[in-house]
DNA sequence: CATGAATGAGTTTTCATTCAT
DNA sequence: TATGAATGAAAACTCATTCAT
């Protein structure tokens, strides 16, 4: 699971949205670009370290074995990137964009209805294909954020407030009950990664998680539906087949 | 914030549960009880542990920094607990019961609407209150439940099993829309906790938390009256105000 | 040669400065004093590291080697200081009074006469017994005075005014030829601190070095009797046996 | 300062000397010549080399930084020298001839006056202009001078024993007071070389150093006529503005 | 019950040097 | 000539744990 044994990306937006934060990623190291051989061997160590990071959190993740498991020396790996940190780093703006986009998408012109069901189902199948991204991001935020607690009080403000006026409209247009937009997102937030997060309690409790393509229908049904009703929207409910 | 400077309790049963948990981890420790000081010193060290722990996660918390916290010397703190692993398992034990507790108050005689928001209400209050508890059950399992699997795989899912039947029940009895139950729980769960877990995040993007009497009654309301709608129940808009 | 290998210190206020400074050193690290065996590992770790810093300076010495020389497991060396950089301090402060104190004696109210040559002759033996001091300390300021730059222009700019004018009052007096104060200050410096610094090239040279109580004797005699009659004082030639 | 960015050079003999090192260091490379290229690479590196040698010690020193300050790629750096220490060696021998020159002219057949008022304003102008030089020097010389000892020992200890034996005749032919001629040689390099090695502290107590024009002529006056002074020669006070 | 002293295993990082092109 | 890529050995810490008192 996840980036690297994830296989052939599912949906045709994550893939997209993957090669453009690796482009952006790429360039932003040194103007000039990256050689062919660099740009290999980033991936390699940002993708062994979302796996150790996420895996073990910052402390717990050791240089050794992310250099070991993107499959070089400790040190050609510190030939990459300066410290643990500055991996850290990088894995983490390695995966924010993708994390945080299908918020863009929820298009002001549409109805909330497909639209909010759209992005339900975008948030669920990133926490299927890319869950320890999720967990990656969930571990950074419960610590405080440290790193990334600019981006969320700058970027990520700008962007919620953005869709939460979005919101606001469709109530106004009353095309959806009226509810608090922001604890709306929370509420697709915290259901829809909560599926990543804590897919080991999942499993536990029900033998299976979002790695199985039936309970991931059953998931988006399940929360899609909830949610829609929750906010008063009659859900055509033959939707869910969309992949 | 937590357990330690939680200041005076907010609601009656969370008082009761956290006494009855005391009581009941402090005299499962050793044949014979503990004298008075190794009682408070076991205390002590135990909500140092839940800070340090909740902040850093096992592999970044420090012996040396829960013992300063605890108030006493690292070879003292090694006195009470034989090891680091030895602090971090008591420290879940001291906060499972209580955390879990809350979904056993559900009431199969009850009616859904009361029983459930209740039960929202009571895990939105303990998120609240026990924001590093959380944060501290999330990181166990968001890093594969390593101590606490077998846990989650007995007593949780037998106690879950059960809960969800009583959905079943409800929902035969026409008293609430079909929802899958077990996605029921962990939409409750995934929602109530991300108020605990990513309050830094919540901060960011609205400047408040769950610390505040006023945006923990918004949060309550949102969250309870999206998910009754959410499955069908009509929710009497005047609770809420409850505490 | 150097304090640990020097065996019992051969003049007075050698020891009498030795042994304040240690006090000094002690009361500084915690109140409270310093229990038996921290006092003698401290000292012990400071005279390893004396020698090892004026061997290798700060880069070339290691913290492995230190800890050997002084008996003890880098481990327990970094019980007591928490870094190579605070031994390297600790060791800096652990010689700096001693090896400045000899400017502190010149006593206005005595004659240049006296008073230089007792100022020589104490430099002098300080370069005899203490090289290693005084390598370190020119170490540290060839360096650029990283760590005691602001010493050099609090502390000890205002000693060398303060006895600049005690020179300038000799010199109104008409006790001594008109020369510059703090070139007379330099020279001394520079002439006694060499045969301590460049003792190597010293023995290349001569065959000796200061270690010798022979070449002890004339370096004494030759640099005292030079600087005395370049300031126009005639010098009794029966001194330079004081020891 | 130092040879990089020494400016005009400021007095024609030292011109002359850096001059005639630079043919010498350069040929004595590689029996063949050298390219264009090759010299200049060589000169660049063994001028950054001065810098950071004599900045931060043998020890303190990187490859790298020696690289970055040349201009050149650290593997390009040690395609002309195979080893840090053999860079290090390079710039001791780039180093030492010029170093130890001014030694050589001291003209048995001149008058004792000019002879060594000339020999200590070179050595105060050596200084001046080069005092990464004579740090270096003084590092190596310090550290027990590991690499130059040999040279020390045999054409050193040739040349000093040689000028010994003029400042002998000088004495018997009454033309100075009888002083040990090896501690005169001592005292004249301590002196002017304490301006260079410890400029730092230099300018810590005077504000200034052997860069500014006034100090340094003010230094040349002091110190010669200390030194002339201290051994019986009446010295003609107009010098010191030969510059 | 309590603590200061000591340690060994692990972890990050630095850096001279080598390799391949 | 020149350089980017890679590496191994060393070095400075960190920290859970043990020991002695």
């Amino acid at each position: 699971m996840g980036v690297r044994e994830g296989g052939p990306a599912g949906s045709e937006w994550a893939v997209h949205l993957m090669a453009g934060l690796r482009v952006r990623t790429q360039d932003s190291v040194k103007a000039g670009g990256l050689s062919r051989i660099q740009e290999k061997n980033r991936t390699l160590i940002l993708e062994a370290a979302l796996g150790e990071f996420s895996r073990k959190g910052f402390s717990g993740a050791t240089v050794e074995r992310i250099a070991a498991e993107a499959g070089m020396s400790k040190s050609n790996l510190l030939y990459y990137f300066a410290s643990k940190e500055a991996i850290y780093n990088a894995t983490l703006a390695y995966i924010l964009e993708v994390w945080l986009a299908p918020l863009k998408t929820l298009n002001p012109a549409g109805e909330p209805a497909q639209e909010l069901a759209a992005y339900i189902r975008q948030k669920i199948e990133m926490s299927a294909q890319f869950p320890e991204a999720s967990r990656l991001f969930a571990n950074e935020v419960m610590q405080g954020a440290p790193q990334i607690l600019p981006i969320l009080q700058s970027d990520l403000k700008r962007l919620v407030d953005e869709k939460c006026r979005v919101i606001e409209d469709w109530i106004s247009a009353g095309k959806m009950r009226r509810v608090d937009p922001v604890h709306l997102i929370f509420t697709i937030w915290a259901t829809t990664q909560h599926y990543a997060d804590f897919s080991v309690q999942i499993r536990a409790l029900t033998g299976t998680d979002l790695g199985d393509e039936e309970f991931l229908r059953q998931t988006e049904f399940s929360v899609t539906s909830l949610i829609l009703n929750g906010i008063g929207i009659v859900w055509p409910q033959e939707s869910g087949q969309s992949r």
